[in-house]
DNA sequence: TGTTGACTTAGAGTGTGCTCTAAGTAATAT
DNA sequence: ATATTACTTAGAGCACACTCTAAGTCAACA
């Protein structure tokens, strides 16, 4: 699979991808033989989890040190560890804050809708009479 | 109460509180003689508010819109309703991405307690010999 | 055979959201 | 009186995470 079909499938930009590869949050793509990248399933599950990490809020700086974490590619200390207890502590608030947030909007929108059904039921008021 | 003061009690610097009062996201604070700001209680909960929204993923341009219709300081049309359902349903997208996150790390976690547990365990046989 | 189009790279540019700087004012302490 | 400290402003600077540009390579089709 070229980059361009890894890009539509996944919804990250080919650009992205090229940047997350260069970063380490995704692992070395193979390259063919007019060294083009050459994207299997593996590669493809790695970009979906990045873009889940990303739009949970974690920085690119976070998400590598996991993935070296995960990978093995470093020696897995405790201080490692204490990272991950970290981020995770970081996710369940920011996870609280979105839901403290989502139900605000929902009530205000609630709100909203009696606004409009009372401004609609005038409406319709004045045009039967 | 000065403005060190509320970035104290809201975690707030005093710098992103004049930048938030700048952009709208609350509402101008009134200034003493001296031409300083004094913060109230209503201010220190419009910026714990923010404080929340912006830790749950919402922009500045999103919750500039969303206060600028809750303040009924522009027309309240079905629009504004649509941005504001739109921000709730990217809310929520970003709220599982989270949860999906979490479960993830804390299974890595869990597995690698495992790793540390095996590890301590030898140890403690081969001093135990 | 040439040109179209998708790929490659390194590196520059951009938008967001702060964060800092400089220059100035006002109140307080010595 | 003067020094310190906290505030004020406008605007510059910065980190992050892309996003775009330029220059080049390669495969395929007219």
């Amino acid at each position: 699979m070229k980059v361009s079909e890894a890009s539509q499938l996944t919804g990250v930009s080919t650009d992205t991808i090229r940047y997350y590869e260069k970063e380490g949050l995704i692992p070395i793509i193979d390259r063919n033989d007019s060294g083009n990248r050459e994207i299997d399933e593996r590669i493809i599950r790695r970009i979906t989890f990045a873009k889940h990490m990303r739009s949970a809020g974690m920085s690119i700086k976070a998400l590598k040190q996991y993935v070296d974490l995960v990978d093995d590619t470093e020696d897995n200390t405790a201080k490692q560890k204490a990272i991950l207890r970290e981020q995770v502590a970081d996710m369940e608030e920011r996870r609280d804050d979105i839901q403290f947030a989502i139900n605000h909007l929902n009530y205000k929108l609630e709100h909203y809708d009696d606004h409009m059904k009372e401004a609609e039921n005038e409406l319709r008021e004045l045009e039967n009479k």
